[in-house]
DNA sequence: GGAGCGTGCAA
DNA sequence: TATTGCACGCTCC
């Protein structure tokens, strides 16, 4: 007896593809498609013990299908890269199994997989298995032939012969084509008859047993309309028939009994394996390939008002995972809860776990040790309850950030996918995305959430340890963590705005920005929207015919700098210039913030996001409170509409002076550059001095910017090219002005070959305080890969310990003033700067005591320097 | 309705 | 072909 198994390689890909969250290797490489293949391989070839085996795949873009109809597939969105790209990796995968992949042009896998098993259909000595996610290869079904159509997920799957067939469809495997024919299938652009779909056609085909049957009898069709639908469109539902049927003709040079099964080159495989780093796939292959990959059984208990939440259940250690489908906590609902311990995993629903007493006590008893995924939504969210959560010690979500802040999402699938630990479905496979998100029956929810809950209990060690291992404990520990209860707490508080101030200042711009749209508009001799790159484009260079300075990938470069070198040329670039600027404040920032004051309290509460950066930097959305205009006194003016919360109280911002630079004297030790800074001066024009050899006193203006430019492009990572743009001059001349930079800072040079230097043995570049970045791309052969990350090995510990410095002071920051009782709240961070609302009162002992703590936070070998301002708004803190 | 692009704001 | 971010409006699918 030979067992022949088929696998429809494209179809399993694509469910791989979607069912899977997007993995990459270290390098890149997307492998999400490759594993889900892999995984299901394994499990075929585990239970079916084959011993003949092929997989197709479709050829090209075009087969004979086109012929008939040439939209065939049309409405169907080309292959993404990330998956097409993984294709090839399948083959050589396959390879390595020694397991043939046969492809032909013009022809599609099913139709190879129908010639190659109806060559066997008949033969009493083959027995022969499908593998796929696609219903039409359901038409090859037959007492030899058994059809395996995956479901949710990849490696389950149904298997159909004749009898499941008729039980599902109450068809034989041939009427599957009639069936096709009447409804269609959109997937693949055939148009089977409009109005038909698959209960309609079912009925149909019940009566009339073939679609040649359905018009031979179309008198006998009841429903006047569905006669109508049919007669109309006769020829297509022909044509579609025809599309679905599978061609069992293909000439393949290889027969079935050529397809017998090779030994694996084991090697090969587990070097690939090894490659695409599939730890789980690797261990199990080196040992045995018997194991399952199935999700593991969890129990997950649903506590209810009829199954209470009793004492019992709340053990210490838990992990408590909050769930909400908005990104945004502030306002977000919460929809469900789960926990995780030594008694079990339960999950219950929002209104009962918020309304639950025992829930609130033990989460609220700061001897309950809680771990977390984002510490900082669930304290917030819960906060915004009436629950105060104090007792957590571990956010797994921080600590797989600090491992490795390159590594996506982290979002708790990804995590688990990668470490190896409880499997978790994406939040996307649960609750689908954009409109379409919403949440399943609760039996599902709580599967969902109780699996997360487990992973973040099953995590919580292994990431430890890695930290530990990493150095990165104290970071974690004495940093992060404290600092997601400070920033929770800021966010929390919000910044109080004056909304009519905003509103007025919103009537204003309206107003000139209408009165600039006319002049414009006039100037060019007609209307068009000048918010639009591409009409703009066509109103410039086409129809004004100025000079065409720069090109972007889809047409003409319309930005500021492009402007402002055709300045001059026409009156209208001043007003599109002066209508962008206006323009930008009235919609990002007066209707923006507007959007987002909140309902209940009336202030601005943004979020920090402290696991976004590669560089350990904060970021801040809805609102970004971190962009806020300052340079343009037109924009600057967006500051007045942020005021204090406090009756009396000012605004206070503190920021620190250069501290890059500073940061960079520190790790480079360079002796001039220390000295600077130990003298207290005015490290541009220092620069300037050194750069264009003159004394201090001789520095002019031009000197001074054009160093600060240096400056900034050392901290950059710096390239001639670079420079020049900014700059506005030519390469030559930035090579020069760098070539003289390192000439006076030898120190500042060798710390950037180091630096890239050690970087490319170890893999990673480190911070001050132990954050980490991997810069895999040192070594890629591609040149602009390759500088970027030599760029980024000599920028990364530079803006990283400054966002280490700025954190810590923080930290240190909020204790003191705790420790001194002030009732003074820390409102915003924004890199090198803090903001304050500071009671009258306690105006005085906060400038001592900021400047003290920011200064004094951490010890470096050029002193730190704090700067602070104060005014009864933001704007006036300057 | 969502993705990608061009643009522009901050440190 | 200078580092890190986020958000807007437009266009295209």
């Amino acid at each position: 007896m030979n067992k022949f198994v088929l696998i429809d390689g494209n179809s399993i890909a694509y469910r791989a593809f979607f069912a899977l969250p997007l993995l990459n290797t270290d390098k890149g490489v997307y492998t999400n498609a490759v594993y889900g293949f892999t995984t299901m391989l394994l499990k075929v070839l585990e239970e079916q013990q084959p011993t003949h085996l092929a997989v197709a795949f479709d050829a090209g873009k075009t087969t004979f299908r086109h012929e008939t109809f040439k939209e065939y597939k049309g409405k169907r969105e080309k292959t993404p890269p990330e998956l097409a790209e993984q294709l090839p990796v399948m083959r050589d995968l396959l390879k390595a199994f020694r397991i043939d992949s046969i492809e032909l042009d013009q022809y599609e896998a099913d139709d190879i997989i129908g010639t190659l098993s109806t060559q066997v259909a008949e033969d009493e000595e083959w027995e022969v298995h499908i593998y796929t996610g696609d219903k039409d290869l359901l038409q090859l079904v037959n007492d030899h032939v058994t059809v395996h159509l995956t479901k949710k997920g990849i490696t389950n799957v149904d298997t159909y012969q004749p009898k499941q067939v008729d039980e599902r469809y109450g068809l034989t495997p041939a009427q599957i084509i009639d069936l096709k024919g009447l409804m269609g299938d959109s997937s693949d652009n055939i148009p089977g008859v409009p109005g038909v779909g698959e209960k309609t056609a079912l009925k149909l085909l019940n009566q009339f047993h073939s679609l040649e049957g359905v018009y031979e009898h179309l008198e006998e069709v009841s429903g006047k309309k569905l006669k109508e639908k049919l007669q109309d469109n006769e020829q297509e539902a022909r044509m579609s028939k025809q599309l679905a049927t599978i061609y069992r003709e293909v000439p393949l040079t290889l027969k079935p009994a050529d397809l017998a099964r090779g030994e694996v080159d084991e090697q090969a495989v587990k070097q690939l394996f090894k490659e695409l780093e599939f730890q789980s796939l690797l261990s199990k292959f080196g040992g045995d390939v018997e194991e399952k990959v199935a999700m593991e059984n969890l129990t997950i208990t649903v506590l209810s008002n009829d199954a209470p939440l009793l004492d019992k259940h709340l053990h210490s250690p838990s992990a408590l995972y909050i769930e909400m489908l908005e990104e945004n906590y502030h306002v977000g609902e919460i929809t469900g809860v789960a926990i995780a311990n030594a008694a079990g995993i339960f999950y219950m629903s929002a209104d009962y776990a918020l309304k639950n007493d025992h829930f609130k006590a033990w989460a609220e008893d700061d001897q309950t040790v809680i771990y977390t995924f984002d510490a900082k939504r669930t304290v917030v969210a819960l906060g915004w309850k009436g629950i105060q959560l104090n007792g957590i010690t571990f956010d797994v979500q921080m600590a797989s950030y600090l491992i490795d802040p390159s590594a996506g999402s982290h979002e708790i699938a990804d995590i688990t996918s990668r470490k190896d630990g409880k499997q978790v479905q994406t939040d996307e496979a649960v609750y689908g995305k954009g409109k379409k998100q919403q949440l399943p029956e609760e039996n599902e929810l709580a599967q969902h959430l109780g699996r997360k809950a487990a992973a973040i209990l099953d995590l919580q060690e292994s990431l430890k340890k890695e930290l530990e291992d990493n150095h990165q404990w104290q970071l974690f520990e004495d940093l992060e963590m404290p600092l997601s209860v400070i920033l929770g707490r800021m966010e929390a508080h919000g910044i109080a705005v004056n909304q009519s101030e905003l509103e007025n200042m919103g009537e204003d711009l309206t107003k000139r920005l209408d009165e600039l749209e006319k002049k414009i508009h006039e100037a060019a001799g007609e209307t068009f929207n000048i918010n639009s790159p591409k009409q703009l484009g066509v109103i410039l260079f086409d129809k004004l015919k100025l000079p065409v300075i720069k090109k972007t990938k889809t047409g003409y470069s319309t930005s500021a700098d492009v402007l402002e070198k055709l300045k001059g040329e026409h009156e209208v670039i001043d007003h599109i210039l002066f209508y962008r600027q206006l323009g930008k404040l009235n919609s990002t920032y007066i209707e923006g913030l507007l959007k987002v004051i909140h309902p209940v309290t009336g202030k601005i509460h943004t979020i920090f996001n402290q696991a976004v950066t590669q560089t350990g930097r904060l970021s801040s959305t809805e609102p970004n409170l971190q962009n806020i205009p300052i340079r343009l006194e037109e924009g600057r003016k967006i500051r007045k509409a942020f005021i204090p919360s406090q009756e009396g109280a000012s605004l206070f911002a503190a920021d620190y002076s250069q501290i890059e630079l500073r940061v960079l004297a520190h790790i480079s030790k360079d002796e001039n550059l220390i000295q600077a800074f130990k003298d207290g001066m005015d490290i541009h024009t220092k620069t300037a001095s050194d750069v264009f050899g003159v004394s201090t006193d001789e520095v002019t203006s031009t000197m001074r910017r054009t160093a600060k430019a240096v400056n900034f492009g050392i901290v950059y990572g710096i390239s001639d090219y670079g420079l020049s743009q900014n700059l506005g001059i030519s390469r030559k001349e930035a090579r020069t002005f760098i070539d003289r930079y390192f000439e006076s800072y030898p120190g500042v040079k060798k710390y950037m070959e180091d630096v890239v230097e050690e970087a490319r043995e170890k893999g990673y570049v480190t911070t001050m305080l132990q954050r980490r970045r991997y810069l895999p791309d040192l070594t890629s052969r591609n040149f602009n890969q390759r500088s970027f990350a030599e760029r980024t090995a000599m920028n990364t510990p530079i803006q990283g310990s400054a966002a280490d410095i700025i954190k810590k002071a923080m930290v240190d920051m909020s204790r003191a003033m705790k420790e001194a009782e002030l009732s003074s709240v820390m409102l915003l961070q924004v890199h090198d700067e803090l903001i304050f609302e500071v009671p009258e009162d306690e105006i005085k002992t906060m400038e001592k005591l900021v400047k003290e703590i920011m200064e004094s936070t951490v010890e470096l070998n050029v002193p730190l320097l704090a700067e602070m301002e104060h005014g009864k708004t933001w704007y006036d803190a300057k």
